[in-house]
DNA sequence: TTGTAGGCGTTATCAT
DNA sequence: ATGATAACGCCTACAA
């Protein structure tokens, strides 16, 4: 009920000054070591803490990280956890907003943490993000920013993301390997890097192994279970249709296993199938899914060390791009008998 | 790099004092219009925003929200969302702080959350946490706090929950119509309310049906899939081994029914399974996992709203507790047909 | 070693 | 209708 105690407090019940106090409380070397004392033990007594909103506004900073996230799913919650952990160490706190996949909202939340003064921002864009104002503005302000795992084209930034171009080109080399002649890609939404990226993994497979291009097997979805289901209806009701299916996320790749159950087709038999995220989820469906796997919890945790560096020093981040490493994990799903396969043909 | 305008700034340019700035911004009664539409004026061309830092100062509220939550899974991070939904559009930003289930970080947490003097909180507790001083400290000092999901017995504070005795009543109920006779229960963390209520449910539904209470089939374990994994591995190897599970958690189901294949068991026929939340995996695995569905997002909304209110009017709210209702989803793992079922015995 | 005074950006009280 | 001033809690030259 009574209203926290301040340095003011503390000064008047020891009858020394405000300054005094300030510098006891900073261990400054020019105050004397019995002043220092009685401070300390008034600090205990009347447990005292300091206003971080008033150390703020006057350093004019907050020692907090405007997080923005298209949502919380398994990936970006691991993520998260690894920048909190981060942050934490060094003295931040974060702030985590989820733009929901929407433009406007990404909007309204980059303005709100503007407002709230946060140091500066690690952002993941959203998936109907096209222009990039209201990331440039942050820059004009010279805000640190590091992206993660979305990255965007044309946008430059420090930031982080995995060699999504190789892990899409795992996922269909693999599938070709095992004997898988017309395969289909459920990418997601033209306007992601992440998409792009694993697409042209995917037909930097198809070209190494000299197999034409089909753009009628290339569908752009939304990041979404649904989509992902519809889009794989229609692809198995074309006359030639596709003999495996990568989805650049496991979301989609269960997406697209409901729909070939549906349809009676058996997954890998029939169809071959490869998700992307290595979510626990891909290996307790049936039959278990193979899966690009990405180093969420550790994207997470340099995308906060990036922050930390770019607050440090801007001007060497600038643009600075770390790239991790994927490694696909093979189960049932894509796991064709080559013999079956064989006789079959 | 040209730091923000301030209020000081427009006042210089117009040539007026900065109270008359400061009341032309509010729309204060009392101003020239001429003035006030000069001033709006320069708002617009200098992008002028009011520094909130100086603003929470002098107000003494930050508009923000603490959140504390164990972890970001599907639940929670729904929960989350629906808090996130409230809070935003009542003027309120949201700091989302995981404790890992770990009682030290969400002793760190509410500490660091409170130095950033967050207006209020809204809790989600960890499994681990039996002493509540510091959420007894946010309640000396007045400051609203709500807690959702997971509230704690023996401390007052108001709050928003399901009726986890119900659902673990209709769990249990559905499990004995279905023709188990030995049902044993994963329970989770003995101190958390959320699995003594569910566990109370499985007790009364067994009275009800008069089937004696068999202490070798409750377990306690971990809210985690490898616990749930170790302790079904003990149930199965039982002499008189349960012919159904009960599992307060899908995370913990997905872990029995993990051990159950292992053993190559058959569910349901076996052994009937049950979980709770009816997360989206639960319909994705084979057999499907019969489940409890809980509101998550619309008791993230209650708990801001409740929240909200609390902020209005601390007195009123204190110990209110809302109670939102929980349903069951039917699925394979726990519909055994009743001929194989008499045929067997 | 300690104190004084000014300022961070804003609002509220009191004059004018 | 407008201005001057103090205050929110803290820090930091500068002065003593």
């Amino acid at each position: 009920m009574n209203k926290p105690p301040t340095i003011k407090d503390i000064a008047r019940r020891l009858n020394i000054s405000i300054s005094t106090v300030s510098r006891a409380l900073r261990n400054a070397s020019d105050v004397n070591a019995d002043t220092k004392k009685a401070v300390m033990l008034l600090v205990d007594e009347l447990n005292y803490q300091p206003n971080k909103l008033a150390l703020s506004l006057r350093q004019q900073q907050t020692h907090t990280i405007g997080v923005i996230v298209p949502n919380l799913d398994y990936v970006l919650a691991t993520m998260v956890k690894g920048i909190d952990e981060v942050a934490l160490e060094a003295g931040y706190t974060v702030m985590v907003c989820q733009s929901n996949e929407s433009f406007g909202r990404e909007i309204v939340n980059t303005r709100r943490l503007m407002e709230s003064l946060v140091d500066g921002f690690i952002i993941s864009v959203s998936s109907e993000t096209k222009i990039y104002d209201h990331f440039k503005k942050i820059q004009e302000k010279e805000t640190p920013m590091v992206m993660f795992d979305r990255l965007m084209p044309d946008f430059t930034a420090p930031g982080v993301r995995i060699d999504n171009e190789d892990g899409g080109f795992q996922a269909t080399e693999h599938l070709v390997q095992q004997g898988y002649k017309r395969i289909a890609i459920l990418a997601g939404p033209p306007n992601l890097g992440i998409s792009n990226n694993r697409l042209e993994g995917y037909l930097s497979a198809l070209k190494k192994y000299k197999i034409k291009k089909d753009n009628d097997l290339i569908i752009h979805c939304d990041f979404n279970q649904d989509y992902a289901f519809f889009a794989t209806e229609e692809l198995l009701s074309m006359k030639k249709r596709p003999d495996a299916i990568f989805a650049i996320s496991d979301r989609m790749a269960i997406g697209a296993m409901l729909a070939i159950k549906k349809r009676s087709l058996s997954i890998p038999q029939d169809i071959g199938l490869v998700g992307f995220n290595n979510e626990p989820v891909v290996s307790l469906v049936t039959p278990a899914i193979s899966s690009v796997e990405q180093p969420s919890f550790e994207m997470g945790k340099v995308a906060g060390k990036m922050f930390i560096e770019t607050m440090h020093d801007g001007e060497s981040m600038k643009g600075v791009v770390q790239v991790l490493k994927t490694k696909l994990f093979v189960r049932e799903s894509s796991l064709r008998n080559s013999v079956t396969t064989v006789t079959k043909k």
